[in-house]
RNA sequence: GGGAUCAUAGCUCAGCUGGUUCAGAGCAUCUGCCUUACAAGCAGAGGGUCCAAGGUUCGAAUCCUUGUGGUCCCA
């Protein structure tokens, strides 16, 4: 035995095994005769490292899978990556630019060349980083949203969704990212509390000398104002019907309108609309006809039609123009002021409203199936308080901005037409085509490509079909067999962004919906609740966790605590725990295998703590399995856990543990080792690495005989009344031990034990008396009818116990205290449940169980009084 | 501002349609142990006005109302 380590060491162990698993495809899935189980992963971003919630997430992703591949299910869970339009070009820009090189200087083709490069160089990080974790998935399924097949897909889609009428090209208010110089779809934009400043500003009317006070947030936009609006029921306005205004720094003269949008309460009552650069101000513009003046460029600089501060950013320029105002007088005050701003998701620079023209997907027609299948749980949302949040979404969808004016992406099939016109087709060739037959004069050479790209979400949104190439290839062998795939594991921050719009695209091209179920995990905080991120550096890196823990530690740590749906204040005691609890495994299969074997003919006096263990197995077995069937990731652990080391090492082991050197008999060892085997099945989804080394070790194995394919435990029935009595022996046991510790009797210290049970209690303790002799240090236990003075007494349920000890152990004083604290705790009990009954009314109208269980109370309860009150007696 | 959701031990959470357990677990804490698988361990213990106030009921952590506080979504 000295040659196997006292604590278990995982490194070489994890690297072994993840080899061979790979080395023998275990991980590798085909259209068989099985039930398939498919598992699509969350794409993560191509520029990404992993971070504590990948590894929350793809735990509970390879829990499910490993434990499906066990059930004998075809389990196929697909890896790839993202491309992340605007980060990764972001990020290739950044590059190139360390090299001398601008983006602007590079031709588009060019460009993506790097772009590629780039993808290959550091686009797997992420996948390998997985490995490491001990996911399972079928790496020659890797795909990659800008791969050629793909792409190809996502354009077909494109092109039939326009066909469709779901696709349209617009002038629309779009957020504007200045730093990403894109479009930003709603969803891509964060608003956060900012501080900022309200300044009043006197608007003068014309050909007076009076003026108006507007307040704004952002004078560098009056360049922009239109029009001023007013509510209508506003009386300090009223006499402003008909006049003009005259927007102050370039002397504009604008006319006054009269909404109720118009907030009285808020500033002065008074607006100034710059339709080009508000929303609401915009649909103002659009009901009154006014006027748009763009003022800004691209890059958030101000723009020609700005007249003044042209080319300075839009926030020197608010400084400018505050300057400038104040200069000629125009400002009234300033105003501290806290408002929510947009930021860009992907660069975080502040998002401005903006006109543009883009393209949109429209959403209220697609949406319908997407919502109705979720609702009605076709599609079942873990955990369901989701559903709300989906529905609020669903209904209140707006269209979605869908172009980005970035190179990297899939580019937008569209063509232009020397007339204006356009034509949208899946290729240059039908392009020309379609171009031909509006005009048959037309060469490849007149036609320009629109040169946007599709939002990254565009691609995603199609992944669960598109790995499996159901678009262009439809009916393929693959779709038809995985698809609809069983569970997604994700973020409820991504449930509408791709989620719904997962669901949205299988309704419209598979017919039906992606996934069975979905599982929201939290977000991982760290102690004091913050989301964990690089800016605060409170997020440890989860590869320095697996050095120090083990995977298996790291994932047992990450779901010890974390129930669906809920955020997980993640702590790295949770990873010591999950190591110890390897340790602990570790140990068992260490005693376990050290003992040695001799050949027995009779029955083993162990039958019956084998016959417990069985039982208590498949009732941790049958509990599992529900938890499982909810999704509670963490119960599940929470029962493993519990079953093997309370129940499996401190007990059962300790039941059936040959004395030091000495021998056990085949029966129990071969029992036991069959136990071991069935716990580290069990544990296998969780701890995939330590039960793969464990299972070698308890037996001759063949070389495709490992735990990772080995057929998962089925729950069988179990017998209530074995584990009552155990428990019950137990308590036993518990009050022994716990009565040596309170008088400071050593262990070591053989007691004899004396019974007098309750009526048919007696058999019980005849059964398990070899047990209660070993786990409680009894020399004997001996029955009796009397009670025993001037011993320890005490009372289990209904049956009373007596321990000799040497006369100058006992404690009179002590005893009587002993005893005396537990008599009244049992009056107590008594009276309150005698009140119960006494109560004419609980008698009538609580259900017959109810009222004969506090009848067996307070039977039980009397008895016990009754025994402790002769034990007073007898000290 | 509208909506959702939560509040139980020092911490993280269980507690199913109200009634076997005068409220359960893990971690942490305390006490005693280097007992021969494990000190990354063993044995034992303490710890809660179930956010507050009302209400329904024979009976409320559980149901209802209001309030307070947190989180999330939407505006």
């Amino acid at each position: 035995m000295s040659e196997i380590s006292k604590t278990y060491s995982p490194q070489e162990v994890e690297q072994k095994w993840y080899a061979y698993w790979l080395s023998k495809g275990f991980f590798n899935s085909k259209p068989s005769k099985k039930e398939p189980y498919c598992i699509v992963i969350p794409p993560p971003n191509v520029t990404g490292v992993l971070h504590m919630g990948h590894m929350l997430n793809n735990t509970i992703q390879d829990v499910l899978v490993r434990k499906a591949r066990m059930e004998g299910k075809e389990a196929c869970w697909v890896p790839g990556t993202d491309h992340a339009s605007i980060a990764t070009e972001a990020r290739v820009v950044k590059m190139l630019k360390e090299q001398g090189i601008e983006k602007s200087a590079l031709t588009r083709e060019k460009f993506l060349e790097y772009a590629f490069e780039w993808k290959e160089k550091y686009g797997g990080i992420i996948l390998e980083q997985l490995k490491k974790l001990g996911a399972s998935c079928d790496w020659n399924r890797t795909r990659f949203t800008m791969e050629e097949a793909l792409s190809e897909q996502v354009i077909q889609v494109f092109v039939d969704l326009h066909e469709k009428g779901h696709i349209y090209r617009g002038a629309r208010m779009i957020n504007w990212d200045p730093q990403g110089k894109t479009a930003l779809s709603d969803d891509e934009v964060n608003y956060k509390e900012t501080a900022s400043k309200l300044y009043y500003v006197r608007y003068y009317i014309a050909g007076t000398d009076q003026y108006i006070v507007i307040a704004t947030q952002r004078p560098e936009t009056i360049m922009g104002d239109t029009a001023v609006c007013v509510n209508p029921n506003d009386e300090r306005y009223k006499s402003l019907k008909g006049k003009k205004i005259i927007v102050p720094l370039v002397n504009r003269e604008v006319s006054v309108i009269f909404d109720e949008y118009v907030d009285m309460a808020f500033g002065t009552g008074c607006l100034k609309v710059t339709p080009a650069h508000d929303i609401n101000d915009y649909e103002l513009g659009l009901k009154y006809n006014l006027e748009v003046i763009d003022t800004l460029n691209d890059d958030g600089t101000l723009s020609e039609a700005a007249q003044l501060f042209v080319g300075v950013d839009r926030f020197k320029a608010r400084k400018l123009a505050v300057e400038k105002l104040q200069e000629l007088n125009l400002i009234e005050k300033i105003e501290e002021y806290k408002t929510n701003i947009g930021y860009s998701e992907r660069t975080d620079a502040v998002v401005e409203p903006r006109i543009s023209t883009q393209w949109f997907v429209k959403m209220k027609e697609l949406c319908k199936p997407a919502l109705e299948n979720v609702l009605n749980d076709t599609i079942q949302l873990n955990p369901p308080k989701f559903k709300n949040m989906y529905r609020s979404w669903m209904e209140n969808v707006r269209d979605w901005c869908i172009s980005r004016q970035l190179w990297w992406g899939q580019r937008i099939p569209a063509w232009y037409l020397p007339d204006g016109s356009m034509v949208v087709a899946l290729n240059e060739k039908e392009a020309l085509k379609k171009a031909q037959a509006k005009n048959p004069n037309l060469q490849m050479a007149d036609l320009q490509q629109d040169n946007d790209v599709l939002d990254t979400w565009f691609s995603s949104a199609l992944w669960p079909i598109s790995v499996f190439e159901g678009i262009n290839k439809p009916n393929n062998k693959d779709i038809n067999y995985y698809y609809p795939t069983h569970d997604l594991v994700t973020a409820p921050e991504i449930l509408f962004f791709w989620v719904a719009r997962m669901i949205i695209m299988g309704y419209e091209y598979q017919g039906t919906f992606p996934f069975r179920n979905v599982y929201l995990t939290g977000i991982v905080r760290d102690t004091l609740g913050r989301k964990m991120s690089k800016s605060l550096g409170n997020s440890p890196d989860p590869l320095d966790l697996i050095d120090k823990y083990g995977a298996d530690g790291v994932r047992t740590g990450m779901l010890f605590s974390s129930p669906a749906g809920n955020d997980l204040l993640f702590d790295e005691k949770l990873c010591l725990q999950g190591r110890n609890f390897a340790n602990k495994i570790w140990n068992a299969f260490r005693l376990v295998k050290g003992w040695q074997v001799v050949d027995n003919e009779e029955p083993t006096h162990n039958k019956p703590a084998i016959d417990w263990f069985e039982n208590r197995f498949n009732a941790a077995l049958t509990d599992i399995e529900d938890h499982y069937s909810k999704y509670r990731m963490s119960d599940v652990l929470k029962s493993l856990y519990d079953l093997v080391w309370d129940k499996f090492c401190s007990w059962y082991l300790e039941m059936i543990k040959p004395d030091y050197q000495a021998p056990i008999d085949r029966q129990t060892y071969e029992a036991t080792i069959q136990f071991f085997e069935r716990i580290v099945k069990i544990l296998h989804p969780f701890m995939p690495f330590i039960t793969e080394e464990i299972w070698h070790e308890l037996a001759e194995r063949t070389e495709d005989d490992c735990i990772v394919v080995a057929k998962y435990p089925k729950a069988k029935k179990f017998n209530t009344n074995t584990l009552e009595q155990v428990e019950q022996v137990f308590e036993l046991v518990t009050k022994i031990r716990n009565l040596r510790s309170e008088k400071g009797i050593s262990p070591k210290e053989e007691f004899i034990l004396y019974v007098k049970a309750a009526s048919g209690n007696s058999p019980m303790y005849k059964k398990y008396g070899m047990i209660i002799k070993k786990l409680a240090n009894i020399s004997a236990i001996s029955t009796t009818k009397k009670s025993m003075p001037k011993t320890l007494s005490f009372v289990v349920k209904t049956d009373e116990f007596f321990i000799p000890i040497p006369e100058n152990a006992m404690d009179k004083e002590k005893e009587i205290e002993r005893i005396t604290k537990e008599l009244d705790y049992q009056k107590g009990f008594r009276d309150s449940v005698l009140k119960k009954l006494q109560n004419d009314k609980f008698v009538q109208n609580a259900k017959a169980e109810v009222v004969e269980a506090e009848r067996k109370k307070q039977a039980d309860a009397e008895a016990k009084i009754k025994a402790l009150e002769k034990a007073l007696m007898e000290v």
